[in-house]
DNA sequence: AAGCCGGGGCG
DNA sequence: CGCCCAGGCTT
């Protein structure tokens, strides 16, 4: 039969205290700062991949003080192939944001945790429970999926009662004490053991007792989010180049895709239409090239689009008057992108091209 | 090629 | 309040 909430409780906290994490990166000294970085990142990758990240921006901002301190753009370039770049941003304001409201010292009241930008309810009570030892019950993927097999838990987590029904199971299951351990426990059985595909229930410590495994619906339970076709989008991006060889970037606008980020000039005009193309660049930056030249394609896939990149290359012979460092745009050489935060598929372009 | 993901923002 | 959005990684 499913375990009373005890009885779950206590067989996590025993198979974590066996079989869990307890060297992650962010587990020796789990002060908020560390805890609160860590959160954010892991909210969007896993955990091997963000280790390295973590390192370098606990490297450059070892402390909540540094980060409010620093640039945006600095930011923004340690959080650069990580993706979902608004939370770097909400990060770096709610560091600020901690600096004017709390003295510059990380919150330890919920309701105060949970106001700030990027924080929601699952993210503080990981917070508060890892690194302040309160009690409070999370929510992420990884849980979610333990309690909805164990339980037996029907329907696509992103709808509304599926939803409640799991924060239910989530809260009367948190044990009393012990709770930062137990939400590790969970956090890491669902990484290890219970994972999406392929789930090791010999090894688990809810075998028997678990709803999923004793009635074969491992791979049914959670249920997937319905599925629905993707839309392709299109746009153009030039690669446009001073005689010195350096490359004109643009900062994107501050939300939508890519916000705040450098990328290429983008225009709606297809790059195979040369004239349109020099009027444009004639239209946008005062100069009119001589030659377009169209380069191959590429596709990028988000989450609700795919995007088809058509790329264009432009050569200067002088340098244009009204493209000026500063106001949103830039030369750069090929070998200082790194310092810069450019989306991924960005990037990639502009590797190829200084090859 | 498709699925995944906690929270923000908008209507 | 409910729906849509974001991006790189895994499978």
């Amino acid at each position: 039969m499913t375990p009373s909430p005890e009885e779950f409780a206590s067989s996590v906290l025993d198979w974590f205290d066996q079989h869990g994490r307890h060297d992650l990166p962010w587990q020796r000294d789990p002060t908020p700062y560390r805890v609160w970085v860590s959160e954010i990142m892991l909210q969007q990758t896993q955990v091997s991949v963000v280790i390295p990240y973590f390192e370098r921006f606990m490297a450059s901002f070892p402390t909540l003080a540094d980060l409010a301190a620093a640039e945006l753009d600095a930011v923004l370039a340690h959080w650069s192939g990580l993706g979902y770049y608004a939370r770097g941003r909400n990060l770096h304001r709610a560091a600020v944001l901690i600096r004017e409201r709390h003295g510059g010292v990380f919150p330890e009241d919920f309701a105060a945790v949970e106001s700030l930008p990027g924080i929601g309810r699952s993210t503080a009570g990981a917070i508060l429970s890892l690194a302040c030892g309160q009690r409070h019950p999370i929510l992420d993927g990884n849980v979610k999926r333990v309690l909805a097999r164990v339980f037996g838990v029907d329907g696509w987590p992103g709808q509304r009662a599926v939803l409640a029904e799991l924060w239910r199971l989530a809260e009367c299951c948190t044990p009393q004490t012990r709770a930062g351990s137990y939400n590790q426990g969970m956090m890491d059985l669902g990484a290890t053991l219970c994972t999406r595909t392929r789930p090791d229930c010999a090894r688990c410590p809810l075998a028997g007792r678990c709803v999923a495994q004793r009635q074969g619906r491992q791979r049914e339970l959670p249920a997937p989010r319905p599925r629905q076709e993707l839309p392709t989008r299109a746009t153009t991006l030039l690669a446009i180049f001073n005689p010195a060889g350096e490359i004109l970037l643009e900062r994107r606008p501050p939300s939508g895709i890519w916000g705040g980020l450098w990328s290429l000039p983008e225009t709606g005009v297809p790059a195979s239409d040369s004239a349109s193309i020099a009027d444009w660049c004639q239209d946008r930056f005062g100069f009119r090239p001589e030659r377009v030249e169209r380069l191959a394609e590429r596709r990028h896939t988000f989450s609700h689009y795919h995007l088809r990149i058509e790329l264009a290359r432009i050569a200067l012979s002088a340098y244009p008057a009204r493209v000026q460092d500063g106001l949103g745009y830039r030369w750069s050489a090929p070998q200082t992108i790194d310092d810069l935060g450019l989306p991924a598929p960005i990037a990639r372009i502009l590797v190829d091209l200084s090859l």
